[in-house]
RNA sequence: GGAGGGGUUGCCGAGUGGUUUAAGGCACCGGUCUUGAAAACCGGCGACGGGCAACCGUCCGUGAGUUCGAAUCUCACCCCCUCCGCCA
């Protein structure tokens, strides 16, 4: 959510700013909406004000029926009042719900542009292996190994699942422990495992509802929603609290599985891993001092980023452009990885900052003096990494001429020491 | 799912219609005193919204309702605890 004072002084730059996004918002209404509001806030609050010193001289007064006649016009006075608040209630309802559907401004360094064709390349890493063979897609490997079935997925549930066997399963729990591991031992994460399942109240205070419900995969009786990213329970650990500056930043990686509808993306990605409804994703969230924001960004994804390295495999850091940003972020960084059977780059990690449009939606604050006003924090996340395409980009860049795959080394001893994973 | 108990301004906790502008205590901050500290005493001590400000309004789990007036009465819902049932 974006702040309505500021909008309100700004309100051309906001209009620029917002106009520099892909979709098309529109501001227009606010002010309207937002003065409306004023107007019925000081009409309504003043009445209040006299009802409750007439009604304090009421109780003063033993014999009330001298006071009869004051009585009677507090009476009219209150339904006034009544009247009023509901037209406020409405007023607020509408300006909160068109506030709830704005989405961030984009970080000032985020570059302008329109599609991901803008989005800049910062920096690349490694480089793409020369095959003296045809590389496979691991879907062909998968299945070929054994360790991939995604027909008897079809069957369990539906398109878009896959079941895992053997050393494949395996390697896909290997991944997640050493994630955690390296990030809560060399980059200071706090480990946390979160419900799998959420209110509304929390999916609209990271800004997945109102707009994309459509995404989201829905329990009927509570009224729950699957998370489709940890940055959901994870952001929401601190919803409604005030943080002390000296505990700041406080970071937290969390193990996950995602749920995602994927309305909209039929026919893209139809074969393999690299788009299911269900998968698995190590999430890394921050919530930091608004002038730490920029900085932990890069820390951040660079914390991604090692994970890329220690695994070997070649990767590119892409700025995304105003265009491009999802709707609650202010400035992303992917992490795109090398895909041999596809021969391009695909993306593996997507890290955020939010400033403080999360915090400001969730009502996470802190002070900056123990005395001092609480002011919003500013949130990130981003995945370190999303678990089921790090498998897929370790079974296409490993794989050997025979179909087999060697496993990087730094995951063996998750592996009970295997080094390689043949047909079984 | 059944029965019972409970949710009060950071924490504990009083308060069952009108000096509650929410007692009291703890914690915290400032002051007095002291060589310094502690103790004692005095004062301060929340969030949000509106306003240049004085100040005003809202907030006692949430939402409706009764009333001139609600933390207090009514209804619905949510959460927590205990016991029973069921269960990984």
């Amino acid at each position: 959510m974006l702040d309505m004072k500021f909008i309100r002084e700004n309100f051309e730059h906001a209009e620029s700013s917002l106009a520099t996004r892909n979709s098309e918002i529109s501001l227009a209404g606010f002010i309207e909406l937002d003065e409306k509001r004023r107007s019925l806030l000081v009409e309504t609050e003043a009445l209040k004000a006299m009802k409750n010193n007439v009604s304090e001289e009421i109780a003063k007064v033993k014999d009330k029926s001298t006071v009869k006649d004051r009585i009677a016009e507090m009476k009219e006075v209150s339904a006034r009042i009544k009247a009023l608040d509901d037209e406020l209630k409405l007023v607020e309802e509408e300006l909160a719900k068109l506030l709830m559907t704005v989405p961030n401004f984009p970080h000032p360094t985020t570059p302008i542009g329109k599609s991901e064709d803008d989005n800049v390349q910062i920096r690349t890493w490694g480089n793409p292996l020369e095959f003296d063979f045809t590389p496979k897609s691991h879907w062909d490997l998968g299945e070929e190994l054994g360790i991939l079935d995604f027909e008897r997925a079809a069957k369990i549930t539906g398109a878009r699942f896959c079941l895992y066997k053997g050393a494949g399963a395996r390697l896909e729990r290997a991944l997640i422990s050493f994630m955690l591991d390296l990030h809560t031992t060399e980059h200071g994460y706090i480990e946390v495992l979160t419900p799998f399942m959420v209110n509304r109240t929390s999916m609209t205070a990271t800004g997945q509802l109102p707009k994309f419900e459509e995404d989201l995969f829905r329990l009927m009786d509570p009224d729950y929603l699957l998370i489709p990213t940890a940055e959901v329970p994870v952001t929401n650990i601190h919803r409604d609290e005030i943080l002390k500056n000296s505990e700041l930043p406080i970071s937290y990686a969390a193990y996950t599985p995602c749920f995602r509808r994927e309305a909209g993306s039929y026919g893209k990605d139809t074969r393999g891993l690299i788009r299911q409804h269900q998968f698995n994703k190590v999430e890394l969230v921050k919530f930091v001092n608004p002038a730490e924001s920029e900085a932990e960004l890069e820390k951040l994804t660079g914390h991604a980023e090692k994970v890329l390295q220690l695994l070997q495999l070649p990767y590119r850091v892409m700025a995304l452009c105003s265009g491009d940003i999802g709707f609650s972020a202010c400035k992303t960084y992917d992490l795109e990885v090398w895909l041999p059977a596809q021969s391009t780059y695909r993306e593996i990690s997507s890290c955020s900052s939010f400033g403080d449009f999360q915090a400001r939606r969730a009502g996470i604050r802190f002070r900056e003096e123990e005395k001092s006003k609480p002011e919003f924090v500013h949130t990130l996340n981003g995945s370190g990494l999303a678990v089921g395409r790090t498998l897929v980009a370790i079974m296409e860049n490993y794989q050997q001429a025979d179909g087999s795959i060697t496993i990087p080394s730094v995951l063996r001893s998750y592996m009970g020491g295997m080094e390689r994973i043949t047909r079984c």
